[in-house]
RNA sequence: GCAGGGGUGGCAGAGCCUGGCCAAAUGCGACGGGCUUAGGACCCGCUUCCUUUAGUGGAUGCAAGAGUUCAAAUCUCUUCCCCUGCACCA
């Protein structure tokens, strides 16, 4: 057994000690790469690892490949989170002290635990822990923490020009609210963590016919407005007439209580329902149209009142029909707006309940399923029939229409929560609020969006196929409010009441790295503006902005040294579900604040972490503390599991059987490296070559996975393919004591940035004095590659198979081993004749070459050859050409005897098709020599 | 609904871009055997079906269906199913 803590704690020191991943300028070429920082509000568990273990894995690969690497670290303390995480705590709140215990916090720590610094301090410093156990090559010096002042003076900075280039607008804004604690609630505040999602919907006004007054309708089709045949309420909900934006209007009380969080709505008087169901409306084409009871109708959902459209909605039609049998309604016919071409439905409606199995006297579940069959179909392939809107698509009528009515005030635009209901952690209702002046980023601006995109195209994402994702999601990204009302970070400069929405602030930071350690000690009031702009724009001279800022000249200008050194070759990892926030915001603002060459060069993403099979979680209690996992396993086994265990990004998953077949690997390699001094050294045979040249296309294939960041392939290739390697090359009776340790060697190296401290130990083990975390990359020697040699070895293998197939048939029939095996190599004229049907799939190709009667052919049997063609027939497509000559399989199989003799316990004797006596002789073929078995 | 990613053998997971060395790597599991007092570890074999008591043969097969091709897990189209995201939340 490894003794993994000992060599991880071991190498850790000997890293720091040597200062090893500092990075400071030189003249190399630099290379930059941050992970998103994490929040400390919670220890990190192996989920965390598959980010940050990505990011080291290439900081350590890009460090020996030469280059000037930096890999900073810093902590996100913006926002509510660490707030929020105090009040729980104060209330004591069992599940978060349940998720404390499991990560180990001490009781008399959760006691100290009352303010919010305190908790972040105490977090960052458990974090810190956990990556320094885990492994990765962090330069320390420049930690900091979001919320600190220096780094406010930064973002301060950042909305400046921001707002300079007027990309900060004000607005209206829906947000999910609490009633009873008036605060906004996101999916953290509510019971279940279900987040309120708030749609735009249409509510259409219809006026009551001898009134000054409107029934407010919501509906998600307000292009069936024109088939309205009535309205419906529900007999048994209460109603009020009040007044909206001056007019007066009819709906649900309960809708009144959660819409006045987003209208302004006064004067309430109680309506009956049954006063609603004497009133008439007028419909769009002017006429008069009745109000009836839906069975259907929930005073929660909408406004209480729903607008009847029976061609086209299940629903409607279900409740006129039944109302129609009852002899109401008997004069109200449907009508049509809209049809699909080709189907000639009389009623749509009647005719989806019917694909649904049902008619108008179904279960609300029956006649759901209708609803949904049409207007998908609807949705897809409806085209509209009415007047000024013919032909066109449904759902672009559908917008069209909406506003249209909103234009001639005849609707209005509402919010409406759509997963109802939801609970805030207090136990009220959620409901919709809109909050008016707003702060946003206009990420929508058109001259932004185009400068992006085409910034867009100069970055490499990796893996590639994310690449579609990032399209999208710089199209999509509109409105982003920025202020907050609440929580931890930098005030909004233009409005001080307000606080910097998290992701706000976190999306140029990695700049910051360039000069925190060196402006910590900096006053604050320093700090100014022209600092930062020259700093990152190279605004003015270090003299006038020393002078002006009170900063050492000496400071500026090595801050705006290290900016510039460091800020050219950049990577940034994060995990994918950041795709359409924070990485898509680190784009535009990239582009929007700082030079072109100052823009992202590359962006990575990575999967999560599933523990055995499930998705981590709470709930499950399958959660893995990083530094449990560490304990348990060691860092480098969890590291190879976790970041190497599945392609970028896939999820990749996390299970003690996967730990302990990467642990039995490394010790196979291991053990190895420390018998390799009683391996001999002799002249180089076979199968030593086969390792050289198995051991350089390694090289050159983990190479390029890693360059990919292919990891699973990269992590395959040094490690798993490698012992199967090892393991074959010993079973050949390989023992070269110098092939060996140059395999082992290259391993040690092609593995330092996977598991970094085994590959360290590894590498001392093999005499090596300097560290193989800086070590340089391996470089291959193509000239060892052989595919003749490789090809060589696998007829073996092949051979070796057919041959037990063949003794297992014997055996039967003898009832005893064999005491011999004979092979005879195919005839000389055959291999071209294989290669011609290899290379062309034809037969005909072989036929070709017999009767050109070339000089390799000459003297043979033109009958023999033919025949042998023609019997090529049904392997044409699974033929391979071959460079091996009979020859080559002539001293292959000698050289090989003893091994083969070894493995099948009998004798083994070789010839020549050309010479043989056999009758099975004729049966070879190049690279499968006939097998004559003696008993 | 929109957007993105997927569907491969008992399971996990390669292969797909660049069609043919693909009955499909590798690992796990199952089974048989060796070793062992036994278990573990380790080693060997086997893991779609049929055929063959001298072999490397055949059939079916990579979600379903259709197509292109001499040739399809791989390319095209259609359908079905699964996962993720959809904003003020880090």
């Amino acid at each position: 057994m490894i003794d993994y803590k000992g060599i991880e704690s071991k190498w850790q020191a000997e890293w720091e000690k040597a200062r090893l991943f500092e990075g400071n300028i030189s003249d190399k070429e630099s290379y930059f790469i941050t992970v998103a920082f994490p929040y400390p509000n919670a220890p990190q568990h192996i989920g965390h690892l598959r980010a940050y273990g990505t990011g080291d894995v290439i900081a350590r690969y890009k460090r020996m490949k030469g280059l000037n690497v930096l890999f900073p670290m810093a902590f996100h303390g913006t926002g509510t989170p660490i707030l929020a995480f105090a009040k729980r705590l104060k209330n004591n709140d069992p599940d978060l002290i349940n998720e404390l215990k499991m990560f180990h916090v001490p009781d008399e720590e959760l006691k100290k635990m009352t303010d919010p610094l305190y908790i972040a301090n105490y977090f960052v410093a458990e974090i810190e822990n956990g990556m320094r156990r885990a492994g990765y090559s962090i330069d320390w010096r420049r930690k900091f923490v979001s919320i600190e002042p220096f780094f406010s003076k930064f973002i301060e900075w950042q909305f400046k020009m921001l707002n300079e280039k007027n990309y900060l607008v004000k607005g209206r804004h829906p947000v999910g609210w609490c009633p009873n604690e008036n605060n906004a609630v996101g999916m953290h505040d509510t019971k279940h963590d279900v987040e309120p999602e708030i749609e735009k919907q249409t509510a259409v006004k219809f006026k009551v016919e001898g009134e000054e007054s409107y029934m407010l309708c919501v509906t998600y089709r307000p292009e069936t407005v024109y088939g309205v045949t009535n309205l419906f309420v529900n007999e048994e909900a209460e109603y009020v007439k009040c007044t909206i934006n001056g007019e007066s209007i009819y709906l649900s009380k309960a809708a009144s209580e959660v819409l006045k969080y987003q209208l302004d709505i006064s004067q309430a008087e109680d309506v009956a329902p049954q006063e609603m169901l004497q009133k008439r409306c007028i419909g769009m084409d002017g006429k008069a149209i009745p109000v009836l009871s839906g069975f259907f109708v929930d005073k929660e959902i909408g406004t209480g009142i729903v607008m009847s459209v029976p061609a086209h909605a299940p629903f409607d039609y279900s409740a006129i029909e039944r109302l129609k049998a009852k002899g109401y309604a008997t004069d109200i016919s449907p009508i049509k707006v809209l049809e699909i071409p080709g189907k000639d439905y009389e009623i749509p409606a009647l005719a989806y309940l019917k694909m649904a199995q049902t008619d108008a006297n179904g279960t609300m579940e029956e006649i759901e399923k209708a609803t949904k069959l049409e207007y998908r179909d609807e949705s897809h392939l409806g085209k509209m029939t009415i007047k000024g809107y013919e032909g066109m698509p449904e759902t672009e009528a559908r917008e069209r229409i909406a506003a249209d009515l909103i234009k001639g005030s005849k609707a209005m635009e509402l919010y409406i929560l759509v997963n109802i209901p939801v609970y805030c952690r207090c136990g009220y209702g959620v409901v919709v609020k809109v909050v008016d002046n707003q702060w946003f980023i206009n990420y929508g601006d058109k001259e932004w969006k185009e400068k992006t995109k085409e910034a867009f195209k100069g970055i490499r994402i990796l893996p590639p196929k994310s690449r579609k994702a990032f399209e999208a999601a710089i199209d999509w990204i509109d409105l982003r409010a920025v202020a907050r009302a609440q929580g931890l970070g930098t005030r909004f400069p233009l409005d001080p009441n307000y606080i910097i929405e998290s992701l706000s602030d976190s999306t140029i930071y990695m700049a910051f790295y360039t000069i925190s350690h060196l402006i910590r000690n900096v006053k604050l009031e320093s700090l100014k503006p022209e600092f930062f702009s020259y700093v990152f724009l190279g605004e003015g001279n270090p003299e006038e902005i020393s002078k002006l800022t009170g900063i050492d000249y000496d400071i500026v200008k090595r801050c705006k040294e290290s900016f510039d050194y460091w800020y050219l070759n950049t990577s940034r990892h994060s995990g994918v579900d950041l795709i359409f926030n924070h990485l898509t915001m680190y784009i535009y603002n990239h582009v929007a604040l700082l030079e072109q060459k100052r823009w992202p060069k590359q962006i990575v993403v990575n999967g999560s972490v599933l523990s055995e099979g499930e998705k981590m979680s709470k709930s499950l209690g399958n959660i893995v503390p990083l530094i449990d996992g560490i304990e348990k396993y060691s860092a480098d086994l969890i590291r190879f599991v976790v970041v190497a265990g599945a392609d970028l990004f896939s999820d990749s998953e996390f299970s003690a059987d996967a730990v302990k077949g990467v642990d039995e690997r490394l010790t196979f390699v291991y053990d190895i490296a420390r018998k390799l001094d009683s391996m001999e050294s002799t002249e180089l045979t076979h199968i030593d070559y086969w390792l050289y040249s198995k051991l350089n296309r390694k090289i050159i294939s983990a190479s390029e996975s890693i360059e990919q960041l292919e990891l699973r392939a990269y992590a395959t290739a040094v490690l798993y393919d490698s012992v199967l390697e090892l393991r074959r090359y010993f079973n050949r009776k390989g023992a070269n004591g110098i092939v060996v340790r140059d395999y082992v060697s290259a391993l040690a190296l092609l593995l330092s940035p996977i598991t970094p401290h085994m590959a360290e130990e590894l590498w001392h083990a093999l005499g090596n004095s300097t560290f193989a975390s800086v070590e340089k990359w391996p470089t291959a020697n193509p000239e060892m590659v052989s595919d003749r040699i490789e090809s060589e070895e696998g007829m073996l293998d092949g051979i070796i198979d057919d041959t037990k197939a063949v003794i297992e048939l014997m055996k039967r029939k003898h009832g005893s081993d064999p005491k011999s095996v004979r092979y005879i190599t195919a005839a000389k004229w055959k291999m071209p004749i294989t290669n011609a049907v290899a290379g062309s799939k034809k037969i005909g190709a072989a036929v070709e070459l017999i009767k050109s009667d070339p000089e390799e052919l000459k003297g043979f049997d033109k009958g023999r050859m033919m025949a042998y063609a023609t019997g090529l027939g049904k392997k044409v497509n699974s033929l391979q050409k071959t460079e091996v000559t009979q020859d080559d399989e002539m001293k292959l199989i000698v050289e090989s005897s003893a091994y083969i003799s070894s493995i099948l316990n009998c004798e083994v004797s070789v010839e020549r098709e050309e010479d043989s006596k056999s009758a099975r002789a004729s049966a070879a073929m190049p690279g499968r020599p006939a097998i004559e078995a003696e008993f």
